[in-house]
DNA sequence: TATGAATGAGCCTTCATTCAT
DNA sequence: AATGAATGAAGGCTCATTCAT
């Protein structure tokens, strides 16, 4: 397989979003990032204002493509429930393969006045919560109104905590994941 | 009432935890902790060779006086599933009244050589998953040698999303975590 | 009146000299000069070799235009005194409309290791000296071997002050300057 | 004469003068400035919050020692012209001896909204002007609002020019200044 | 022992200059 | 000859840590 030569603004993303996953947004430094893209500096701030847009223009891309995947997914003629442990197993397999970073961002300085985190977070919301579709919540659960949102945020953490920590475990992590939800569903 | 008067290594304490627990561990600084404990800078080195070290220091300590409360219920005569219930209760309301800090501590730098980090999740892990004792896994997931461990880091780090995200829920909060875990049990 | 086109040259002169002047060396910066001269920055190397001599090299061009006026000027049938205004008066237009460049160059770093700096002040001092000829200095002042230097020097550097700080008294600004020359002379 | 130990805001001052009066505010740099305080450049920011503070603070000192000195000169019992030109000889003595900084402070960057440029100016202005008074400008230049103002921002400009240019020449210069100035007196 | 000013490595960012196209 | 993205040295500033008092 021919190794793809990957254009800068491409570099600049993988190694920022390597660098952010492995070390965090404080400890990753720019000048680490351009070297591990194998460039200046200064190439970075042709791309990026600086390392605040760059962070939430990577986390936002990295997450994109989970979406589109999801959106594909949900087309399928499949029951809701396979469909939502389909979607989990996506989900999953990007955050392994992808190093897709993290959601819980909030920690995280944002120099745009927190705008910018609020919207990432509305979007992966928005988004993931779709996997729920059709799918009916339980009795005893209807009056939190949040309930969906939780279960969203709820699924991201484990399946980040997961990965982090038993990595070898995929299919199992998957199960347990796909069981922790479905607990609430009807 | 009198005013409790610290000693220094508390006050330290303190101020570090609240300040950990505010801004996370790079957003801190040392000459902030000093100020809110009435201290020199110095002082702290006096008790605390650095910054890394007093971050975990606090954050076992922290864990600590949570992990005596726990101890203390697990002796009470509930039924299983109750106990399993007030202990999450319990560890909920250490988060939120004592500002206990996270667990996902695996992206803090940890200049030990992420010694310290692994004592503390270990520590964490063993003392939590007393929680669950006597109380039978469901067949299905019997399988999994990690099932217990997960099911802590599971219930901690939703703790802390739901803390952050949906301070106001309490009652609810508690509820989701509680359901999360029974599903696991027969 | 149709649009004058200027060479490469002359758009960077231009450019450079408005920007040179409205920000002043340091704050002018050469991504800036080549935008308004609608260029890329790699053609203002091909006409300067670096920021250093574009500098020089505008501020130069930018006083010859200025001398090339006050020689003719000095051929006129005025009276001495008559003539000494009237080459204030142009010496003021020429800062305010043409956007000429200071004098006050010392401060500007000089790669050349200062000759080129030396150089155009001796230039300029010497055009602008010419504005002086056949008008007799004060014996008072006879003595004092650099005083016509001084008289250049300080009606430049008066100007400038003036154009900036009280832009509206164009008329009174040149009463001023001229009060404070003809003082020197007989 | 035993040598003066000065303490660290002086030394500061001192270094930091030095270096804005020799290479102007772009091109002296915190690290020198440190450096030839014997200082470390975190030791700067103990002191003064950033670079344009620091400037302006030794702008403004740097003019107060000058004031003071100017004010016990006007309770002298001299002529007007005499105090006129003993009040040009000391500004003179100080800017030679103590490198008082300059008055062309337009062009430097004022990070807080030129309030800081505008106030400092006001007061060189307001300290300066007192050296005009009860002296009575001829009747052709009372027209002209800002005309001791004008004269204010001439002497200084002037002076430092000379200075600058004409090292040698203390007295004479002098005699420059004194004389370019009363010819707008009656 | 407590203090807090001094330290300086290290970070983010800028911008004059280069060079492959 | 013109382009403009890539370069990287250098600057301002922060903050964990030290140490003289």
């Amino acid at each position: 397989m021919p190794k793809i030569i990957l254009n800068i603004e491409d570099r600049i993303f993988l190694s920022a979003k390597e660098l952010f996953y492995e070390k965090g947004y404080e400890q990753a430094n720019m000048k680490e990032i351009a070297k591990r893209a194998d460039l200046a500096v200064g190439t970075l701030y042709n791309y990026f204002p600086n390392k605040n847009e760059l962070y939430f223009s990577v986390l936002e891309k990295s997450w994109n493509g989970t979406f589109e995947k999801l959106d594909q997914l949900q087309d399928n003629i499949l029951s809701e429930k396979e469909r939502l442990r389909s979607s989990i197993a996506l989900i999953y397999e990007e955050v392994v393969d992808r190093k897709c970073m993290g959601v819980q961002v909030r920690k995280v300085k944002d120099l745009t006045g927190n705008t910018s985190i609020k919207n990432i977070e509305k979007k992966i919301l928005c988004n993931t919560k779709a996997i729920f579709k059709n799918i009916k919540i339980k009795k005893q659960f209807e009056n939190d109104e949040h309930m969906l949102e939780k279960l969203v945020y709820s699924l991201l953490i484990n399946l980040t905590m997961l990965v982090d920590y038993y990595p070898e475990d995929k299919s199992k992590n998957i199960e347990y994941l796909y069981n922790g939800i479905v607990g609430f569903f009807e």
